[in-house]
DNA sequence: AATATTTACGCAAACGATGTAGTAATTTAA
DNA sequence: TTAAATTACTACATCGTTTGCGTAAATATT
């Protein structure tokens, strides 16, 4: 019933807790016929160390945090697949926490985070963090960050993202390669840098093709998926609607989708629609969704490698490094000239 | 930059540390005064105890882990979701662990639980799970486990599913009101229960309306898309195919989905479809997907709510116990008669 | 053969928080 | 007025591991 520890192997084994402790440690100070001994009661009686008592002693939790919106969303549940993948492969476990693009949530988890409960946190912070104080707060505490996707410029780290500038140009490229004359922009608040650069991309775009940007073809949506809804029906309602959306997340494609259904919209005859997306079911929509796809297992795997290359060296200090993984664009019906 | 302790602090305020202790904790022992000084010069010191030294001492770890199959997959996504929520009212932590249906991986994971890492374990097994003894001896240990969704009968404690025989029921008969004269249910394995329990009410249904259960009907697929691909593209080939398909798995519908698309199988003309999903863009899908869906949010509330009232009593024994969720059924294209 | 070195182990002090048992000082009861 | 009880605190052992240091025996060096 109760675990085995330290002591009562000891005894048993009729050697010091500090022999058998070195011994399972395969230090030099023991000798060969001892640790086989030790390794092998150790075995039988099926001792595993105590977590808490060596994470005290040595400071390490042999742990990470991972501090996401939300899970229920296919990149982040892709990116923390990849994470997941790298922690076991390092002996680590995986703490997740969900801040529901709460900033208050997210800055109440750093705080719970703060006493050495973890060795390392792997981050994308909620749509309305535009202060970091809690985030240089956390660092200073001596433990690092890595932020993946979205990211914080402001904190010194490394950051894993896709060229979300390109990609944004790309996708705005392909609209009006697609005769769009007058493309809407659906961004995720503005205050994080991955809708800053994508919608960089997109202004970029139209200005290469003297088009004109009309601010009120970006709409800031929320967190709020009703009032999303209805901020895209009035962008879709009228007369003076765009022919082209391009979303800057899956969700807002996808309400997007419900709301063309409700107003009997044709997609892609009266507007084409593209957006970043890890939907496993866009070519099976009704029209096939047009996607820019982020590499997602590979960003929260890259993010977790750099991560571990640090603690691996006990490196509490993570310098500048900006890491891009490449996004494909998936060209389907939602999005193409109907010839 | 490191973290401050008892010992700074009682010593910054004059008093023992185990006055210190006290008063944070609220310890009748302490003198009102006393514990304001206190309280007070630990906010300012920015104090939050060691999760270690506690969890040494008070053999608690205010953590849960979640073991599951995958995390990039609604329905999981959702459940952690709600394990999340609840255990973060509770001021725990969330360990995640994933097994990738791999029965191995899922041993290596609760042997590395046993040590008291965390306090309870909310899980659904592996598709492959039919032995469950590593499951008994984690019990053995004194750690709770409450399962959900993929339950294990022959382990006492408590079990979330929703009524899956009913559903199984249920979906098939809809099959049948349809006109559908010869189903075929699309297993994921056939170890456990939520799968014989689907195919129960599957073969029930079949039986109470005098159609015959050929053995043939039942495809056992497993964890390898590409052989799922081919095994439903094999039943789906030639002249002898069903008219029905009954997807116990949201990811065998859309493998389903796939294959009738390259096939050019009309659906639901050439064969009706219905599904256990949580998919959001069920309803979006060419045609929009009829499914049986589950309350995986609160499925994974309930598990979580079950183990916390128990740790809460500080006990570690769960007795047995069925609780039921129910599921609703989604009808719309993809299984109806078109008339 | 005497000394130096290496080998193989044990002792004990951490790590930080908790809780039991004690102890003065004060208050209450007899 | 004195014993008993209460209040408000401190000392200390403990949780299970890890690790620096000490040391006896074995081996190597002169």
């Amino acid at each position: 019933m109760a675990a085995v520890n330290l002591k009562q192997l000891a005894k048993i084994l009729n050697l010091s807790i500090s022999t058998v402790s070195k011994a399972l440690r395969n230090s030099h100070e023991i000798g060969y016929a001892t640790k086989e001994r030790v390794l092998a009661k150790a075995k039988e009686m099926d001792y595993t160390p105590n977590p808490f008592a060596s994470g005290l002693r040595r400071n390490k939790s042999k742990t990470i945090a991972v501090v996401v919106p939300e899970v229920a969303n296919n990149y982040f549940a892709l990116a923390i697949n990849g994470i997941e993948r790298i922690a076991q492969e390092n002996n680590y476990h995986v703490l997740i926490y969900l801040t529901h693009e709460d900033i208050e949530k997210e800055k109440g988890i750093m705080k719970h985070l703060e006493n050495k409960r973890v060795d390392g946190v792997l981050m994308s912070v909620t749509m309305n963090t535009n202060n970091q104080t809690h985030l240089s707060d956390f660092q200073q505490k001596g433990i690092p960050i890595v932020f993946f996707d979205r990211i914080c410029h402001e904190i010194e780290t490394a950051k894993v993202t896709t060229d979300d500038y390109i990609s944004g140009i790309n996708a705005t490229k392909h609209l009006i390669e697609n005769e769009c004359k007058d493309i809407a922009f659906l961004s995720l608040g503005d205050n994080i840098s991955i809708m800053q650069k994508r919608k960089s991309g997109y202004l970029e775009e139209l200005h290469k093709n003297n088009m004109e940007a009309k601010p009120e073809r970006v709409v800031k949506c929320g967190n709020d998926d009703e009032m999303n809804y209805q901020l895209v029906k009035k962008l879709l309602t009228g007369i003076n609607k765009p022919d082209g959306i391009f979303a800057s997340v899956e969700k807002l494609a996808i309400t997007t989708y419900q709301v063309c259904r409700e107003l009997n919209i044709n997609i892609p005859k009266d507007v084409k629609i593209i957006c970043f997306s890890n939907l496993e079911t866009a070519s099976l929509l009704s029209p096939s969704l047009s996607t820019i796809t982020q590499p997602a297992y590979n960003i929260g795997k890259t993010a977790a490698e750099v991560m571990f290359k640090y603690l691996d060296k006990n490196k509490t200090y993570i310098p500048n490094e900006n890491i891009f993984l490449q996004s494909t664009l998936h060209i389907r019906e939602s999005s193409q000239q109907i010839v």
